[in-house]
DNA sequence: ATCTCCACGTA
DNA sequence: CGTACGTGGAGATT
């Protein structure tokens, strides 16, 4: 909280926060209609009101930068020189966002050869001195250096310029570890790529900031460089003068001569004839109205906002339970504390109203009812406290939000994972935590009835900050999946601990042969797993052919090693693949089976937030990675067996559920036909790549082409291509050709799909699943090329996730009444287990479910497949 | 114990 | 210079 009796002055960076808006706005729809781009003036003019009205300062001014040249660039004329030149369309926005500031009376300041941060860090400076309350709103990190009691930084968040981050010093010592006058020094370390400023190679953030704590200082840190051991000490001392340089650059100048006092910053009425001027050739109306009433002197400053403050936790009775749940219609928070799977307390909020008891069986027949009638909750986290209460012997029911769900479907790339991360980012507030440093914390952090109370809010404010779209994916998708996955994780799968442990002794014993084999020639025993070890025999002992480089030397990777093969055989390649075949194959094993619990069955955890496209992780153990492709690693999913009490497994998988994706976004005639015809469809697409008859498509010319296809769902180049397929990569680059000139709409729909990321700022699903790409605009052209391909890839991937997503809740649904229980999901296909007598009606269920789960242009092709384990089952 | 890198399993 | 994940060992550090 600001002190209101002193003045507050609000200092910003125009430039930074504008360039953000740029990006953040799809540029049509903001642009007047002869053709002058306004996005980045409306989306900085937004944030910049929002500022004004929710921060009230009593001073204003506003920096921009002049121009690329500065003092940075002449003591270093590298300084950003990595960064792409500004886009016209960005600069002609500049002169006419400063215009409308100046109708605003918001003091504008430039000045040649500095940044706008420089005059930021002066202007601040000076009312700091004079005892002001500052802030600074500036999208540079480096601003975070002039953090300090009285000056608090606002920090765009990654989402855009509209949400801001408060940074004061405790949150920066929160986020970095270190104060915020330290934060110059882990940069210097660390280095900055946008800067074009190098670090010291190996050091990241984490051993910045362990350094800087130990030694106290960066100057101490480089005195005493000699004392740190071991390669980073190394990189350390051969960079000490970059970073030298790194931080007498990124010193922000306090002292900048200006034209202007503290004084002639103090806000004064609008101009409100030029700034009617102004945004009417900008065509911005709701903007207009929106400054009027919050610089004009009509109308009266807005109510306070009802207080944060969470109601006191009330001990409520069984018996008064009943009656204050059965109260109001009105969506609940929920919170159920779990303690070894099981629940120990549960906590209920409704407007003002909280409620909360420790979990007793008196408790929970009175809960039971409600808990399973459709009456609307909202969670945190849902899944744990679902199967706690599963295992307690209640249902669920009316599971209306889960604000996790909600924040990881708004930013994929940035789970909020927790209650407290969402109650920061969507309320603004601080979640009472206990301290956990102390043994009898002093603060004793938000009771369950009060997560409960914060978690209803955060549902209210996340689901307005929702995009219908995205809304629709959570209440439609999401929310029916978590119930099927918590059931699918109570279930676990049942394994064999017999055929693990015999086969693990077999890999082990044969491992170690090989080891031994291996000693022989080459004459000396090497650790076989050190890649480090390894380059040394390979690449000085042998002499072989050097491999592709990794950041520490040479790869000795499976493909690697089998190319020098090839080159260079030498005994030793053969038998150390061979090793390490078997150890792999041996150390899955051995992982699996220490997870098989007390039941026999191994209940993996699927992480529902695991993924920025939509799909599911599985860890803990992960069983959606266990070995299929050789002969041999088979023989891992062959002790996933039937369960006691069922009859046989059941698996079903969508085929190639990305390539009809494909067909139906894209359109292309080609290969809708393709599906349509029910043919192989690599051999229909061989045929009219290479112009022959589908019988006279050859398996080499049937692998190219699979190749081709699986590779553009991932944006695959020439060269790549070229590299799996082993070929020319002229002749990559012809077949590549030759494919598109015959599936043409493909190509044309990566093409724009892409080009609409990049304007959109996100890609989205066929169900409206968005996720956000800001590197799309990245001057640093490997950051853009990779978002490109990952951007290419999101509607697939993900598309293909909704769609097994809406078949999994779907069959779970179907098979409630049954005892048939999924098991697994593997991305595109499903585990069940079979209970005796059901089997013809589970396979109905399975195959509608999943060939019906969406409507597209070409049929949804299932395989079904049964047996006593896994392995059979596939088949 | 904890971090970073390499390697490799799946879809 | 092909997307999306999780795990485990080695090596370097504490």
């Amino acid at each position: 909280m600001t002190d209101s009796t002193k003045p507050t002055l609000l200092v910003v960076d125009g430039h930074s926060l504008a360039f953000r808006a740029f990006f953040a706005l799809p540029v049509e729809n903001f642009s007047t209609q002869d053709g002058q781009h306004t996005n980045a003036i409306h989306g900085f003019l937004s944030m910049f009101i929002n500022l004004l009205r929710d921060e009230s300062p009593t001073h204003v001014a506003v920096a921009f930068d002049v121009s690329r040249e500065s003092f940075r660039t002449r003591e270093y004329a590298e300084y950003k020189g990595t960064r792409a030149e500004t886009p016209a369309e960005f600069k002609g926005q500049i002169p006419l966002l400063q215009e409308c500031l100046r109708a605003m009376n918001v003091t504008v300041l430039e000045k040649p050869g500095y940044e706008a941060d420089d005059i930021l860090a002066t202007l601040a400076t000076r009312a700091a001195g004079e005892g002001w309350n500052v802030l600074v709103c500036s999208g540079d990190r480096d601003t975070i250096q002039l953090v300090d009691d009285d000056i608090t930084l606002l920090y765009p968040s990654v989402q855009g310029v509209s949400k801001l981050k408060r940074y004061d010093p405790a949150a920066v010592v929160e986020k970095y570890g270190l104060p915020p006058e330290m934060y110059p020094d882990i940069a210097a370390l660390v280095g900055e790529t946008s800067d074009n400023l190098p670090g010291v190679p190996k050091v990241g953030e984490k051993t910045a900031v362990k350094w800087l704590t130990q030694f106290g200082s960066l100057d101490a840190l480089l005195e005493g460089a000699d004392t740190i051991k071991g390669v980073v000490g190394g990189n350390l001392r051969d960079h000490l003068d970059d970073v030298r340089r790194n931080r007498r650059l990124n010193r922000l100048l306090r002292d900048v001569e200006l034209p202007v006092e503290l004084d002639e910053l103090e806000r004064a009425g609008v101009d409100g004839q030029a700034l009617r001027d102004v945004f009417a050739r900008l065509e911005f109306r709701a903007l207009l109205s929106r400054v009027l009433q919050i610089t004009g002197d009509a109308g009266e400053p807005e109510a306070d906002e009802p207080s944060a403050q969470a109601p006191a936790p009330v001990e409520t009775s069984a018996e008064e339970l009943v009656g204050w749940l059965g109260g109001g219609d009105a969506e609940t928070g929920v919170t159920v504390v779990v303690e070894g799977g099981l629940p120990i307390r549960v906590g209920f909020a409704r407007a003002d109203a909280i409620a909360e008891a420790d979990w007793s069986d008196d408790v929970a027949e009175s809960v039971r009812a409600w808990l399973a009638s459709d009456a609307p909750k909202a969670f945190a986290d849902a899944k744990p406290q679902v199967k706690a209460l599963r295992r307690a012997g209640l249902d669920l029911g009316g599971v209306a939000f889960d604000v996790v769900l909600a924040g990881w479907l708004l930013r994929p790339s940035f789970p909020d994972k927790t209650l407290a991360d969402l109650v920061d980012t969507y309320l603004h507030e601080k979640l009472p935590e206990a301290d956990p440093s102390q043994l009898v914390p002093e603060n004793e952090g938000a009771t369950p009835g009060q997560r409960a109370w914060f978690t209803a809010r955060a549902a209210r404010a996340l689901r307005e900050a929702l995009p219908e779209s995205v809304l629709s994916v959570l209440v439609d998708i999401e929310l029916p999946t978590l119930l099927a996955l918590a059931d699918m994780e109570l279930a676990g799968v049942a394994v064999s601990h017999e055929s693990l442990s015999g086969f693990s002794a077999e890999l082990g014993a044969r491992a170690a042969q090989l080891a031994e084999q291996a000693y022989a020639t080459i004459g000396h025993e090497v650790n076989l797993g050190s890649p480090k070890q390894l380059q040394e025999v390979l690449f000085v002992e042998l002499d072989l052919p050097k491999t592709r480089k990794t950041k520490t030397g040479y790869t000795t990777d499976a493909g690697a090693l089998a190319e020098l093969q090839e080159k260079a055989d030498h005994p030793f390649l053969g038998l150390l693949l061979a090793h390490r075949e078997a150890t792999k194959l041996k150390q899955i094993i051995d992982g699996l089976d220490l997870a098989i619990g007390a039941d026999r069955r191994v209940h993996t955890t699927y992480v529902q937030t695991g993924s920025q496209t939509g799909r599911l992780s599985s860890t803990d153990p992960n069983l959606q990675n266990i070995p299929v492709r050789t002969e041999e690693s088979r023989r891992i999913r062959s002790a996933f067996i039937v369960g006691e009490g069922y009859e046989t497994l059941l698996t079903a998988d969508y085929s190639q559920i990305e390539m009809r994706i494909m067909a139906h976004l894209s359109g292309d005639p080609g290969l809708i036909e393709a599906f349509n015809a029910g043919e192989d469809l690599h051999r229909f697409v061989g045929a009219r790549v290479f112009g022959v008859d589908p019988s006279d498509v050859t398996a080499e010319m049937r692998t190219k082409v699979k190749a081709m296809s699986y590779g553009l769902v991932y944006g695959l180049s020439a060269f790549g291509l070229s590299k799996q397929l082993r070929i020319e990569q002229s002749e990559a680059k012809t077949l590549m050709l030759e494919y598109f000139a015959r599936f043409g709409a493909v190509r044309d729909y990566l093409r724009s799909s892409v080009e609409t990321a990049r304007v959109e700022g996100y890609t989205e699903t066929i169900f409206g699943r968005r996720r956000p790409f800001p590197d799309l605009t990245s001057p640093n052209r490997v950051l853009r090329e990779n978002a490109e391909r990952a951007a290419l890839n999101a509607p697939i991937q993900g598309s293909a996730a909704d769609i097994m997503k809406i078949a999994l809740f779907r069959v779970h649904q179907d098979l409630l009444g049954m005892r048939s229980r999924l098991l697994l999901q593997i991305h595109d296909e499903i585990v069940v287990e079979v209970a005796p007598g059901e089997w013809d009606d589970v396979e109905r269920i399975v195959r509608q479910r999943m060939a019906g789960a969406a409507e597209l242009t070409v049929p949804l092709d299932v395989q079904i497949g049964r047996g006593a384990d896994w392995n059979q089952a596939a088949h």
